[in-house]
DNA sequence: AAACTAGACTGGACCGTCCAGTTTGATTTG
DNA sequence: CAAATCAAACTGGACGGTCCAGTCTAGTTT
């Protein structure tokens, strides 16, 4: 187990946390050094002992939030190779992506990388590969499956995929990004929609 | 017309461009008065003579472009009350859209107000309203044409619109938001995605 | 007379460094 | 086993250097 933690790594998670919360609440620029550490409960010298600039810093908190946001994602959703229906497969798939991504810290980070694009274009390409293409790929192979079995017709399996996410992902992502956490979908909210994604998607895709 | 502008005007136009562009790039706290002063070949002191302060400039540079970003779709896309049938103005729309759209400059500002919905909600409400929710709204009242002759199947037009505008851009959009403005899709891969939107929308929402 | 210029200046924020001392926790020693 | 020792980690605060929003002044253009 990982419970054993060194001081040395105490602290240095203690200012990862500090700097994410100041990072994600006021973007690179306006989150400052002093106010991390001091919320870190940390001397100003130990952060950079541990990261040898903000720059630094920043690239590893998103890094950080990224990776395990990706992991979760990859862990939850099921495995499509069984005997379910697709579209008992898509909804699940549907309403856990809503529900995993869906979440305040994870909008933030997303507005946090499109406002830092220009600065540190990387982070835009990490977050996409292990975002939505993420989800995308899954899908695909999902579908590949599928098609075996005759239960969705496509030529191109990638992009009928990405169809797919967007359709559920699309709206509520959006909404999220312009008009704040606020805007985030209640639960109740996320079935009927997933629901109705699934439904259009079927109608498109089912054989027949 | 409005060609004839007071020197004032084009002053403040001066500045307002240059303080656009800057914003546009580096952000509102990595932009700073001195260069948009130079770039605009104004000195310091007209800048505040037009506006009182940063926050006040950057107010006005992103309310102008996202209302001139409104207008221009407004008055592009085609009304859809003739006797075209639905496919063809669906198609229409879709490809419209996208080329007005996603342009470099209009990623750039929903990139910038993202970034600082925390900062300026407002902005982010704006740009909601005057972009994504104004398609919605067309299309609903589209829709409401073509229901009443038979030609599409849907109790919440609303959500139906919503579908359709997420199915045509949100792959599009959010690759150029992730991936910069390398990731726009070039004018000949609108026209299938266009397409293909349509034909999945269609497949769900026509009758029979 | 109104609008604008050039550039010096103020006040404050902030990154990153420095340094003299203290705490921590493991190891060695009596 | 308890006391002494020790290196690494950390503290707290001062400080240099830079950047920048916003002001001020004295002069120029239209």
């Amino acid at each position: 187990m990982t419970v054993a933690k060194t001081r040395q790594e105490r602290t240095r998670d203690a200012i990862l946390d500090a700097a994410a919360g100041l990072f994600l609440r006021n973007g690179f620029l306006g989150a400052n050094m002093d106010e991390i550490a001091a919320v870190a409960d940390v001397s100003k010298q130990t952060v950079y002992a541990h990261f040898h600039s903000k720059e630094a810093l920043f690239l590893d908190v998103v890094r950080g939030l990224t990776g395990v946001a990706g992991d979760v994602h990859q862990e939850q959703v099921a495995e499509p190779l069984d005997d379910r229906p697709i579209g008992d497969y898509l909804q699940e798939f549907a309403e856990l992506q809503l529900t995993i991504v869906m979440t305040p810290r994870l909008m933030q980070l997303r507005r946090l990388v499109i406002g830092e694009v220009e600065r540190f274009p990387e982070l835009g390409r990490a977050l996409h590969a292990l975002g939505p293409q993420r989800s995308i790929n899954r899908l695909s192979r999902a579908f590949a499956h599928y098609r075996k079995l005759g239960q969705i017709k496509a030529d191109d399996l990638e992009a009928a995929a990405s169809f797919f996410n967007w359709l559920v992902m699309g709206g509520p992502v959006n909404d999220a990004m312009l008009l704040g956490d606020g805007a985030i979908l209640p639960a109740q909210a996320c079935r009927s929609h997933a629901q109705e994604s699934v439904r259009i998607f079927l109608a498109a895709f089912a054989p027949r």
